[in-house]
DNA sequence: TATATTTGCATCGTGAACGATATAAAAAAT
DNA sequence: ATTTTTTATATCGTTCACGATGCAAATATA
């Protein structure tokens, strides 16, 4: 007989793992069609919050090495999303700025949010219970992201 | 001014993508040791509930595709963790069966499970609150996953 | 000021994910 | 019994994630 433990309906990443492969595939449709990823999505959603930011500071906002970061903004860069420049009072800075382009994209994914939240409502996530979902998440993220 | 749906921290998505990489990340000194990734551990918990299983099975069971679950196997297969042999009443199957090996692992991999229990549990996340979040997780795995 | 350490970013290698496509076997339709 | 369609798996190409490592600029220390 296994284990309870090991049994695979009662782990808790494996749903946190599904369900965010799931989700994300819910913004694919949406996002291919201006050849964006759903990570590159996220690099957008920082640059929207605060323009001309350095490499370092969208990593920690995304909770993400620069290894991941860097290749993933030299593709943007590449596709005419965005522009990298050396920092001119830290040379060892790339401060990262929207083009045209990339500011542009905002007002084509305005209802982008909207229409995965929809996607995503059932019997026990609506806007009423979202926030408590939220926290426990947030939580989750807080203990696991701060060093011990 | 940025448009509220537009921010990060009022993004679902987001927190599952981090939260799901965060926790596996919890599980990698866990595994690392014995050659395992996490959807390496996985395929073998999906195998020590039911051994002998097709590929299709497998990957439906972790609601991934056969494209990505078949290299996975090829690579646990090429350390000696599984064997893969075709179907004898349906040729077109792939027999995934667990070698002495992958069998072992179940006892030295015993104290996994609680170990990142332990690591996520927080303010919000407890024995108590945990079905919450299951359920919560398990309607929206479940929405998505349906077609319609 | 010379040296050591830290910081910011990049490169490399490996293993997922996943869309698109291919192939052979089985099942269904004609 | 052919032909068509479906099913099960595999291959390929691209993009993440991420550990390990490298390098140059900035900072701290001697």
């Amino acid at each position: 007989m296994i284990k309870e433990a090991f049994k695979l309906d009662n782990q808790l990443c494996f749903r946190l793992y599904t369900a965010s492969r799931l989700v994300t595939q819910a913004y694919h449709p949406l996002l291919s069609g201006y050849g964006l990823t759903y990570p590159q999505y996220l690099v957008l959603l920082v640059l929207w919050e605060k323009d001309g930011q350095p490499v370092n500071d969208i990593a920690k906002r995304l909770f993400l090495e620069t290894n991941t970061v860097t290749p993933l903004l030299q593709r943007m860069e590449k596709e005419g999303i965005l522009l990298r420049k050396k920092g001119e009072k830290d040379a060892r800075q790339m401060i990262v700025s929207l083009t045209r382009k990339g500011k542009d994209l905002q007002k084509k994914l305005a209802d982008v949010p909207l229409t995965v939240a929809n996607a995503v409502v059932c019997d026990s996530v609506t806007p009423d219970t979202a926030p408590d979902l939220y926290r426990m998440l947030d939580d989750i993220i807080s203990k696991l992201s701060n060093p011990q």
